[in-house]
DNA sequence: ATAATATCTTAACTTAAGTGAACGTTTTTA
DNA sequence: TAAAAACGTTCACTTAAGTTAAGATATTAT
């Protein structure tokens, strides 16, 4: 289980087994079933999440509804707003699936990025690549009709298609349930 | 000129002399023309750009029309996608005004990060709370109605709305000009 | 297992955005 | 400075999303 973490991080430095070992003993692995809730609206966390296996997703309440604006699956990860603002969290951070996650706290990164130089670079190359990324994701939305957006996520990310609520999928698409229902059926008829 | 660049970097580390040296010896302060391309689609480059003064904007051209989908104004800045991917640029940068600019190339801020840590601990922050900002920006993105989205625009960078060209902020708000300018119309009767 | 709850789809109607065109105004540029 | 291009607004029409409601499944909890 350790290993999927160790590859993933393989992709940007090499780790000695001394630092695997510094972490491992940081003991950050934790399972969540399907359902639980990791950060409540209101709340301030010094925790981060990353995904080893399964989903997680964030979520606002607007209004008495539940907007989910985000999916977390394999090898991605998430560092709370209100970890960097101090304010408390605007958002809901839940499971959806069973889900093995790494929960670290910003002490223990620090701790780690004293000992550890080589942590420091990986964290700042990896969060300037997801910069990039988010924004070209972000551009992409701002250019694209709803059923573009969906069409996108099926040739993207086909999975979450799959294991992800119809309801929550809607929202994550920037528009209501009944329109994502409507505009399947419209895509299924032009063919 | 300098010191607008320096007031910022005091916000999250203290440079020495020598430091603040270093980078003035690096000759990246340019200054740039309303209309200039920095980055045109489909080239290549290592450069990121931080906007000391003025504003600058991503656009793509998706089939002929121009398509806006960020302004950077003072102390914001972007690096493109393309410089952490290498692959062309999908998208143009330009100039809406006359711009001051801090522009660096990635070799030089691998020598830098080498030569002072605290300049990579920096980055690592800086872009860890950009991507922590604009994940929410998109999440705000996602949950508004265009006219949700203008009226938050007027509340949190009112400047944009006098300095860019509407046909630009439309398609930032991710309508067309027409839009806009009924959105607009329509608000002011309300009142 | 059954009741309760949540989810998904469909439908009719309303509201707002997209489209194409016209027109006046401003800005560029030759 | 005159002509050309770009820009912003308005309008009528089209298309698609929001809204409200109902019914059918599926899932969860007791």
């Amino acid at each position: 289980m350790q290993d999927l973490l160790f590859d993933f991080i393989s992709k940007y430095v090499s780790l000695t087994e001394e630092e695997k070992n510094a972490i491992i003993s940081l003991d950050i692995f934790h399972s969540a079933k399907k359902g639980t809730t990791l950060l409540k609206e209101g709340q301030k966390t010094k925790y981060s999440y990353f995904v080893l296996k399964g989903c997680i997703r964030t979520y606002y309440i607007i209004e008495g509804e539940e907007k989910t604006t985000a999916f977390y699956t394999e090898m991605e990860g998430l560092t709370p707003y209100c970890v960097k603002s101090d304010n408390p969290s605007e958002y809901y951070i839940s499971c959806i699936e069973d889900t093995i996650l790494i929960v670290s706290n910003s002490d223990m990164e620090v701790e780690i990025n004293g000992r550890f130089p080589k942590f420091e670079t990986m964290c700042k190359i990896l969060s300037e690549e997801l910069l990039a990324k988010e924004r070209i994701d972000f551009d992409k939305f701002k250019t694209s009709s709803p059923e573009q957006r969906y069409l996108n996520l099926l040739q993207s990310r086909p999975d979450l298609i799959q294991r992800v609520p119809q309801h929550q999928l809607a929202s994550y698409l920037g528009i209501k349930p009944q329109s994502l229902s409507r505009l399947r059926a419209r895509i299924l008829e032009k063919k």
